[in-house]
RNA sequence: GCGGGCAUAACUCAGCUGGUAGAGUGUCAGCUUCCCAAGCUGAAUGUCGCGGGUUCGAAUCCCGUUGCCCGCUCCA
């Protein structure tokens, strides 16, 4: 099992290298943890999944588009909740898999035991260098100094494990149960301007989400929406994640494609389920294998502070069933808390209903990176064509990065001066590929390589009577066309 | 973050117990080729991930480091 997993997320690694789908970031310096760089055909594939996702939901009259800035004001993190719950010292309990900050730790231990505890601190060896201060607490019986003396060890390098091992957990009583601690720096912080102090601090946004919530009343009223409407985006986002894995899977530079939708509070429902059922499909549409695609809806007491309710649209991925979307019910709470922190409105008025409120939002985030991942590893094939191994990526000729590969059959007899013009005329409308090296069998296997679905062949009959043949990728099977129409054709198969 | 494995040409890999690198595929040039990785001729490409150490001498042994993969952990 194991190493026929490897087998395929290694040939699809390996096939993305030397194809130029997928290339390590900075390589020639021994690369960079979690980064990736996108080759020419790897470029292509993403920028037709985002173009799909992109007509899919602004070619509707409910739906905006926009691209907000990846810096945004500080006070969005906040808000979002973000600065919160990044930045400070977290640990968790191994047993029942709680969360606790550390400074709020402390106070949920009674005075007692914090006194045992700094007694214990006393004559801790790893904890020299507390030693004069914990005896000094101790003698001054302040117990109101208690808290931040061992919230300071809990934060301590040395003294920490030890005495997070004599803590009971708050929420399951188990003790020594805790990790160690540490700090969720999930974002990442740069400075805006040519000091770098504390007040210029900036965040690279972690998701794009907030760009959109920020935008909420500057779309509606430029664009004239009326509730229920969306907001979509397309950009990067990132997160300083502890680890990096999976290839493309876990990234510290991503991109997501977020879309928003505003509704009425009593509408969540209604509009969760149907987006929900709308973007399975979406995957499905664009050739993904349904029997790879499934929900996982999280549990109620599992979900993250501002959802009401959430799914995965999962992708069963060679190493495991992993998240490729989120699809949240956000409720009124980021549009609540930017109204809070802003001190601007963020309610939107029904002239309709005569009704004033903070509209709910259902959130559909995908990730592009993830789905490229995905859409590689699935349309990966390896066949067996008289006895030899034919790789071929059988990409939906709308994602497929190459449409057509035009091939004179040999190079004389005018065959290269009728193939060149078929391309140029191509070119118009289609990113092609013209090749005339090597014997015709070798170019068809290189573009099924690439995910070509179409090969479009100059033969002798060509120069008599101006048809060519078009072989399709999957089936290898070609049929004769007169040339003026394969622009024509190649439309009809692509995007009808 | 912890533990394990790996790192040699664009890709897949060989290189035994130390004597300054090789194969297959691919790529490029030419010939030949009328339809599925055909054939012939020729060519290019590696400070053996990076940095130290041991040694007369290191791809090979040792240490460190970076990256990738696997298992935990983590993934509001």
């Amino acid at each position: 099992m194991k190493t026929e997993k490897n087998d395929v997320l290694e040939k699809v690694v390996s096939l993305a290298k030397r194809k130029g789908f997928v290339f390590q970031s900075s390589e020639v310096y021994g690369g960079l943890n979690g980064c990736w760089d996108y080759g020419p055909l790897g470029v292509e594939l993403l920028k037709n999944i985002k173009e799909e996702w992109w007509k899919f939901f602004t070619y509707r009259d409910d739906i905006e588009g926009l691209d907000a800035s990846i810096l945004m004001h500080p006070r969005v993190w906040e808000a979002s909740g973000h600065v919160e719950n990044f930045t400070d010292p977290m640990i968790d309990c191994k047993q029942c898999k709680a969360r606790f900050r550390i400074d709020h730790l402390a106070d949920n231990i009674n005075a007692k035991k914090k006194g045992k505890l700094i007694e214990f601190v006393a004559a801790l060896p790893e904890a020299a260098e507390f030693h004069e201060e914990a005896n000094q607490i101790l003698d001054s019986k302040d117990e109101s100094l208690y808290s931040d003396f061992i919230t300071k060890i809990f934060e301590s390098k040395d003294a920490s494990t030890p005495t997070l091992a004599e803590v009971t957990c708050p929420q399951c009583g188990t003790k020594g149960s805790f990790t160690s601690a540490r700090k969720f720096n999930l974002m990442f912080k740069t400075f805006v301007g040519p000091v770098e102090e504390d007040s210029n601090v900036v965040y690279l946004r972690p998701e794009t989400a907030q760009g959109i919530f920020v935008n909420f009343l500057n779309v509606q009223n430029s664009s004239r929406q009326k509730l229920p409407f969306g907001i979509a985006q397309i950009g990067k986002a990132f997160r300083n994640e502890i680890n990096t894995k999976y290839f493309l899977f876990r990234t510290r530079e991503f991109e997501q494609m977020e879309m928003q939708f505003f509704c009425h509070p009593d509408a969540d429902k209604k509009w969760y389920d149907y987006w929900k059922a709308e973007r399975l499909e979406w995957y499905k549409s664009l050739g993904m294998n349904g029997e790879r695609l499934r929900y996982h809806d999280h549990p109620k007491d599992k979900l993250a502070h501002y959802a009401k309710e959430a799914t995965d649209i999962e992708y069963q991925f060679p190493f495991g069933w992993g998240e490729m979307e989120g699809i949240h019910n956000r409720t009124n709470f980021d549009l609540g808390r930017h109204e809070e922190y802003s001190g601007k409105s963020f309610k939107y008025f029904d002239e309709e209903t005569k009704e004033k409120f903070i509209p709910f939002i259902i959130e559909t985030s995908a990730g592009a990176s993830r789905s490229f991942m995905a859409f590689l590893i699935d349309s990966y094939n390896e066949e067996e064509v008289n006895g030899e191994v034919r790789t071929v990526l059988k990409l939906h000729p709308k994602l497929a990065p190459i449409k057509a590969a035009i091939l004179p059959l040999v190079n004389k007899d005018g065959m290269p001066e009728f193939a060149r013009k078929i391309e140029a005329d191509l070119r118009r409308n289609y990113k092609v590929f013209y090749d005339d090296k090597g014997a015709v069998g070798r170019r068809y296997r290189r573009q099924d390589e690439a995910g070509t679905p179409f090969c479009i062949t100059i033969d002798t009959q060509s120069m008599e009577d101006g048809t060519v043949t078009i072989r399709e990728r999957d089936s290898m099977e070609q049929i004769r066309i007169e040339a003026s129409k394969i622009g024509v054709y190649l439309f009809e198969k692509i995007y009808a």
